[in-house]
RNA sequence: GCUGCCGUAGCUCAGUGGUAGAGCACUCCCUUGGUAAGGGAGAGGUCCUGAGUUCAAUCCUCAGCGGCAGCACCA
């Protein structure tokens, strides 16, 4: 007979006998405290109310409304899914479900499809099932035992599932009444701990395992909560991030279209292409004022070239091929439009002996690239066939290289900075199994790039966060990947640094070295925002179409209320003109209320509004997008003011620095 | 690409086996109105495309194209 010593969260501790459950362990402290437990944390981790407590630990009784116990809803949710879908529909197999941000999903096997309506079907057995309140309970079964009982059943994925438990694991059975099923655990003590506050979402097709070439299943998707008021503060939310869909302010605010004719390929309208030169524009004078120089590669080039690359190997089936389309065309050749810009960089590298006093060679371009994307992933601007990269190439030495990674560590996030983007995980991305090039190159560039990542975050005081993902990284070289999160709290990945030892040698680029001797440069790629289209899209959802000023592409409206005040009004465009502002002037006949409430609709993010006051007085009234209120200023000093706060922040930079200079 | 859902006016969406409707937007008229929709009239549609079933298809069936959600993919 031995005891344990538990430490309590107070700090206090005590000792018991071995073996103590933790719906004992709850009994031993208050009755009401027994009554409300739902689980047990173990040094940290979750436990079964009735598990024995077998050693010394620290403890904790988890409460209903403990953050903890949402896991615990949620998995008992999935659970009571599936038993309501196998009640509804007898013979459909279940397979695994899991917990997820918000929420659970599970993945069943059934030939006939789920219908949307379904769904509240499924909600109304999962509350019978709940008000039933039965008993989690938890056996453990041999394998073989819980093999043939699965198999019994015709649930052939459980026992596939079985056989995948790692030896030394045990086998757990949870049964909720009637029903079990087979789970790592652990559960709450009753489905009726589950509450109220949980909804079925949506269902969608998966596979078994995550495999394309795997079975096909069907997922039912919900999120559940401790509260109703929880519940509802999500839902909210899902309304509200729905709000900001950025194809939707794309139509409000008249930026760009999409049509059947051109799938995946934006139609840039007036307003919207004024946004995306305002960020190039921006990002060209960013990196030349870092050394780097602007090119532009052919739009097609012959498919050797890509056979080169290793692209047509690796992602011929991704990329748009093009040729004569006359019949009696002499030049029969494949050319594939470019789905990279580096094979076309290369080549601009390589016209020419390049010296070692030239590296590192630092070109960019903004490249319009198409990939044949699946049509399943195209999204808005933020997955689509054509579009624009930010791309750079620096050629350099070896030694160079970590150097030149910060340089361009500083810069992106500097970059992001600028766009009000401050919480950024850095990402580095290893060796993937389908490669090219030889393991001691990747060797190199891996271990250059860990030393690099680990300075990255040290410099950036803690600010910057770094991981790791193994095996995904491109076919010629490991990457960094630069996440950025949105003011929503999504997260975004955008920026890519690349370190390359294998195109160079590919193409045969080379340079003179000191020593007079030929040698192969490393090459990086490096793209900021990553894609334009893409990167618009999550300007548009982090600001909710408010873009700040400098980027608005209409950022001036000027408003008449009376049609006496249209000359004026003309007088006060031309004003906002030559401060450098871009504006419109709008003199329907229509009534104020009217005007604000269609341009507030669009986004403008300033109103002038004058009448017969104003133009009588040379003031104009400011009304700013998002405030109720305006103010009556004096023209020219709203002006002022306004092409101020429209300066780019980095020209604004220089323009201060060149002012302590002086 | 896979599974499911969807495709009707510029936008948002009703609707019917007998070739169509609303609100907003658009045009014109009245109105000159002080900060989120003033009133009236008008114009606008090959009901995604093709084939089939039917006396008759926007509606039913099949195929294609496109979109949405999720999965898979993302150099």
């Amino acid at each position: 007979m031995s005891e344990i010593s538990l430490s309590f969260p107070d700090g206090s501790k005590r000792s018991f006998k071995k073996g103590l459950t933790g719906r004992e362990l709850a009994a031993s402290i208050s009755k009401s405290l027994a009554k409300k437990a739902v689980a047990l944390s173990l040094d940290g981790r979750l436990a079964d109310l009735a598990d024995p407590i077998e050693a010394d630990a620290s403890v904790r009784i988890i409460t209903r409304t403990d953050p903890e116990a949402l896991e615990l809803i949620r998995h008992d949710c999935a659970h009571v899914m599936a038993e309501a879908v196998q009640g509804l529909w007898p013979g459909t197999q279940v397979t695994i479900g899991p917990v997820i941000e918000n929420g659970f999903f599970y993945d069943f096997a059934k030939d006939e499809p789920f219908h949307p309506d379904d769904l509240a079907r499924i909600e109304a057995r999962m509350h019978e099932i709940i008000k039933r309140d039965a008993p989690f309970t938890k056996e453990v079964w041999s394998r073989d035992e819980a093999k043939s009982f699965f198999r019994k059943k015709g649930e052939l994925f459980k026992v596939e599932l079985v056989d995948a438990i790692p030896e030394g694991e045990d086998v757990k059975i949870y049964k909720q009444g009637e029903w079990l099923d087979l789970c790592r655990g652990p559960h709450m003590t009753s489905t009726g701990q589950i509450g109220r506050a949980f909804k079925l979402t949506r269902f969608a097709g998966s596979y078994w395992r995550g495999d394309a070439q795997g079975a096909r299943l069907q997922r039912i998707y919900g999120t559940a909560w401790a509260s109703e008021g929880e519940l509802a503060t999500y839902l909210k939310q899902i309304e509200e991030a729905e709000k900001r869909d950025h194809r939707k302010l794309g139509r409000e605010m008249d930026l760009f279209h999409f049509q059947e004719e051109g799938p995946g390929v934006v139609f840039w309208h007036p307003k919207g292409w004024e946004l995306f030169q305002s960020l190039i524009n921006y990002m060209r004078r960013r990196q030349n004022a870092v050394g780097y120089r602007e090119v532009n590669g052919p739009q097609m080039l012959d498919k050797s070239l890509w056979e080169t690359s290793g692209h047509w190997e690796w992602f011929r089936e991704n990329m748009f091929a093009a040729q004569s389309a006359g019949d009696e065309a002499e030049d029969k050749r494949v050319f594939a439009i470019k789905p990279m810009n580096c094979p076309g960089h290369v080549q601009i590298f390589k016209h020419g002996l390049r010296s070692y006093r030239e590296l590192p060679y630092r070109i960019a371009e903004f490249g319009a690239v198409h990939r044949y994307e699946p049509s399943g992933a195209l999204h808005g601007l933020m997955r689509v066939r054509g579009f624009t990269q930010d791309d750079a190439h620096v050629f350099c030495t070896e030694e160079q290289l970590a150097d030149e990674c910060f340089k361009m560590n500083d810069l992106i996030l500097s970059i992001y900075h600028d766009f009000g983007f401050d919480q950024i995980v850095v990402k580095l991305s290893t060796r993937p199994d389908k490669r090219v090039g030889s393991d001691a190159a990747w060797d190199r560039a891996e271990e250059t790039m860990s030393q690099v990542l680990n300075q990255i975050a040290e410099r950036s005081g803690g600010k910057i966060k770094t991981g790791i993902n193994p095996g995904e990284g491109a076919f010629y070289g490991p990457k960094f990947e630069y996440v950025l999160r949105d003011a929503i709290g999504r997260d975004w990945q955008c920026g890519t640094i690349q370190v390359d030892f294998n195109l160079p040698e590919r193409f045969g680029a080379f340079y003179i070295d000191a020593d007079g001797e030929k040698k192969t440069p490393v090459m990086i790629h490096r793209a900021i925002f990553g894609s334009m289209e893409r990167f618009t899209g999550i300007l548009l959802e982090s600001t909710a179409g408010h873009l700040p000023l400098w980027l608005a592409p209409q950022q001036v409206m000027v408003c008449t209320i009376v049609s006496d005040a249209d000359a004026y009004a003309d007088s006060v465009l031309a004003v906002v003109h030559r401060a450098g502002l871009r504006a419109t002037v709008d003199l329907r006949n229509e009534k104020i209320n009217y005007k604000v409430r269609e341009h507030s609709l669009a986004k403008v993010p300033v109103l002038l509004v004058v009448g017969k006051r104003e133009a009588d007085e040379g003031t104009v009234s400011v009304r700013r997008l998002g405030s109720q209120q305006q103010q009556v200023m004096p023209l020219a000093e709203a002006i002022a003011a306004l092409a101020q706060e429209a300066e780019p922040p980095d020209l604004r930079r220089r323009r201060e620095l060149a002012a302590t200079a002086a």
